[in-house]
RNA sequence: GGAGGGAUGGCAGAGCGGUCGAAUGCGGCGGUCUUGAAAACCGUUGUCCGUCAACCGGCGGACCGGGGGUUCGAAUCCCCCUCCCUCCGCCA
């Protein structure tokens, strides 16, 4: 959420930061400065309405205690009087206050200004690209056919337990799930990140403080006798761990990992995109998140994508980082880096980690801030997938597929207790 | 799921319906003392909104789990919800 102070104060710059998002509805900013007006000239009237209701209450008491009941019952009736136009200017503000923060919900962060706008994802900046092409046998097969010879995900099995897109890891790649999960919190704990378990449903509060509410609200997995989420990213509940906190200088920042599982529907998906892992309703992923001092954000932002790169790279996949153009980012992101590793048997490039700041977007909604002398600032959140599971274990088995099974990379092995899986 | 008790400032813990944003203690911050530290003593100590000044800050309003109600006036009385504790039941 946008701060409405910054409306009032930059208007003219938000509405062309929006612009690189290809947000053309600048009618809601006019909107809600207009209400903004309104509202504040109504919290002046109905202020002082009630301070004089105060001062009479106070005088009340005074006379009621002296025995003077007749002026006592005059003041009374003013205050009745007052008390009807206090109350009417309530609910026009309440009203008014939850129309302002409907529309202010309408509004995308801004994005950094060296977002490039771009038309569509094919104009996403690539920023550098790493590791080395695999060199595969001739018959080089795709993942979904590499687990079925190997015996080690069944898709079928786990549209018969539940639906599509849950599948069934057995044997080696099951044990090799649990070795990569395993390996990657190593890997962020060792660079200072706290491990969380947090839990794997969140109530609609923490749902709309990262944002999924109201904007993602069909994406995930709903429970309504409880009125639970599934989170579709533990950055949902790592991030609120702190809501309405305000924080020493000294704690920031604050860096948190989690493994959790991650629910979504993908309402809309099919084709190539679903084929296999490369789109699941249920899939493992480790996150990291970050809380941050405002002027450090992007910092922290460039040590996280080195950190994201580093554990690609000792995976020894392919791989490449693009920076997403205004058209191609999320609604909540100012700036985002999405990692791609290249499937060799599939020929195509898969997103395994985005790494985003979204500056105050989400702290806003939270309110998460931190002590700035004598005044509170918000702080900056960033998140980002260190790794997401099934398209590394996609990459993984395409492209170190041999004629005498998959040779897993050296990292792993201490973790798999195997080295090769056929 | 059933019965009872509770929810107050960073923590602990008071609070006859009016002068309570809230006693007291601890903690924190500043100071006196000290070579330094501790102790002692003095002072200070929340958040949010509006407004004026726009450097400090001044003024007004709101906030005692959340929401409604009674009343001229509610932390204090009533109702609903949530959460916590104790007991019973169920259960990994």
């Amino acid at each position: 959420m946008l701060a409405i102070q910054l409306l009032r104060e930059k208007k003219d710059w938000v509405i062309a930061r929006l612009s690189v998002k290809h947000f053309t509805q600048t009618h809601l900013i006019d909107e809600i400065l207009q209400l903004d007006e309104q509202r504040r000239q109504w919290i002046t009237e109905h202020d002082q309405l009630q301070n004089l209701r105060n001062t009479a209450s106070r005088e009340i008491g005074q006379l009621m205690k002296a025995g003077n009941h007749a002026e006592a019952a005059q003041k009374k009736q003013q205050v009745a009087e007052w008390n009807e136009k206090i109350n009417a200017l309530k609910n026009q503000l309440d009203e008014i206050e939850q129309k302002i923060q409907q529309l202010l919900l309408q509004l995308p962060n801004l994005p950094h200004e060296s977002v490039p706008a771009g038309e569509s994802a094919a104009d996403n900046v690539i920023i550098r690209q790493g590791g080395s092409w695999p060199t595969l046998p001739e018959n080089a097969l795709p993942h979904w056919e590499l687990a079925s010879r190997y015996d080690l995900i069944h898709f079928d099995t786990g549209t018969r337990l539940t639906g599509s897109g849950f599948p069934v890891f057995k044997g080696a790649a099951a044990r090799l799930e649990r070795a990569l999960i395993q390996y990657f919190l190593d890997y962020n704990t060792r660079a200072g990140y706290v491990e969380y378990l947090p839990p794997l449903l969140v109530n609609a509060q923490t749902a709309f403080g990262t944002g999924q509410l109201p904007d993602k609200e069909g994406q995930m997995y709903f429970i309504p006798e409880d009125q639970f989420y599934l989170i579709p990213t533990a950055e949902v509940p790592l991030t609120n761990i702190y809501r309405d906190s305000i924080l020493q200088p000294e704690q920031l920042p604050i860096k948190m990992t989690a493994y959790t599982p991650c629910f979504r529907r993908e309402a809309g998906s099919y084709g190539k995109d679903v084929r296999g892992l490369n789109r699941v309703h249920q899939f493992d992923k480790v996150e990291i998140v970050q809380l941050v001092h405002p002027d450090q954000s992007y910092q922290s932002l460039d040590e996280m994508v080195a950190h994201v790169e580093g554990l690609i790279q000792s995976l020894e996949l392919p791989y490449r980082i693009v920076k997403l153009c205004g058209a191609d980012m999320s609604f909540t992101s100012a700036l985002t880096y999405d990692f791609e590793v290249y499937s060799a048997a599939q020929q195509r490039w898969l997103e395994v980690s985005s790494v985003s700041n979204f500056e105050t977007f989400q702290t806003l909604r939270m309110k998460i801030r931190f002590r700035d002398g004598k005044q509170t600032r918000l702080v900056h959140s960033l998140n980002g997938s260190s790794l997401a599971l099934p398209r590394i274990l996609a990459a993984l088995l395409e492209n170190n597929q041999q004629a005498d099974g998959i040779h897993l990379p050296a990292i792993l092995h201490p973790y798999t207790g195997f080295t090769r899986i056929g």
